[in-house]
DNA sequence: TATTATTTGTCATAAAATGTCATATATTGG
DNA sequence: CCAATATATGACATTTTATGACAAATAATA
């Protein structure tokens, strides 16, 4: 099959004590094809961690670079988000080490999910992905959201 | 791992009695792959010690002699801003000295949090570190800053 | 079911951070 | 100016954490 060039899916997985954690193989494509290696950068994203392609962060530092926010409160977010910010390499196993500070900030412990969004690969521990994602959650979702993404006929 | 070019992160140290703090690695391979050497430039930013690389220092220098502030405000800030600055280098086993000066000025004691942030490095004191940036004030900040950027689809 | 690819567990090794002590340099008081 | 004290620097040892290698288990495919 032809390698997708958009990040997409779910899966569950584990970290082990050490804190690594398998990335799937298909997002690994995605990441030597469209992006030509396989690094990443990690930062905390309230309750998951967003795993960037680093050509992809490295395009939004530049956004920021040029434009910096001007009130104290976008300067606090970004002084915030790049505390949480490291870069990680795949092992040859297709796995990272996802420091230990990550995991203690979104409490990822034992079991995860990883997901697929546009162009970056999101990583949820497990409780929080359910609880965010309940069945009843996604039924009063698709009742109320019709009209927003008429390209969809919902 | 190809080295980034922006230090990013965050990592608690310690700081011992004769004011030694060790630069995580990862910082002092964007010293040396980027600015070509280990030296720093040390100065009192409010509650935190921000650590410049020298040539980044340098370029803010000439950035105010060429364009100096010219209302008095300004200029005391200046005053007080070079009152404060030291350069350091980095030892053999990747430590600075800080000197007690800065200590005593942020209330630098035994931890303390070291942040990256774009083009400098940021020491921090544990609790100020912390109290700054408590789960409540992150989760607010989350909530209330999602519009200003859209780049990150939060 | 057999074969292959992918994911995960475990151990060995390497690197990083930090505590401790010895020595050197600077500061202060007599 | 010299002695006494404080401060800074260097060297080394210990602990902690990250990385690499390999094998076992699981899942996907033919």
């Amino acid at each position: 099959m032809k390698t997708p060039t958009s990040f997409k899916g779910k899966s569950h997985h584990t970290v082990n004590e050490a804190g690594r954690v398998s990335i799937p193989s298909k997002f690994r494509d995605v990441l030597k094809t469209k992006y030509g290696d396989e690094s990443l950068t990690l930062v905390t994203l309230g309750s998951h961690i967003a795993a960037f392609p680093t050509k992809e962060w490295q395009k939004l530092e530049e956004t920021w670079e040029t434009n910096p926010p001007k009130d104290s409160k976008g300067k606090k977010f970004l002084r915030y988000l790049y505390s949480t910010a490291e870069d990680c390499t795949i092992d040859k196993q297709g796995r990272i080490l996802v420091p230990n500070m990550l995991r203690e900030s979104t409490g990822l412990n034992s079991e995860c999910v990883i997901v697929g969004h546009m162009n970056k690969i999101e990583i949820w521990p497990k409780d929080k992905w359910e609880k965010e994602f309940e069945d009843i959650n996604v039924k009063n979702l698709f009742d109320s959201i019709s009209e927003e993404f008429p390209e969809l006929n919902l």
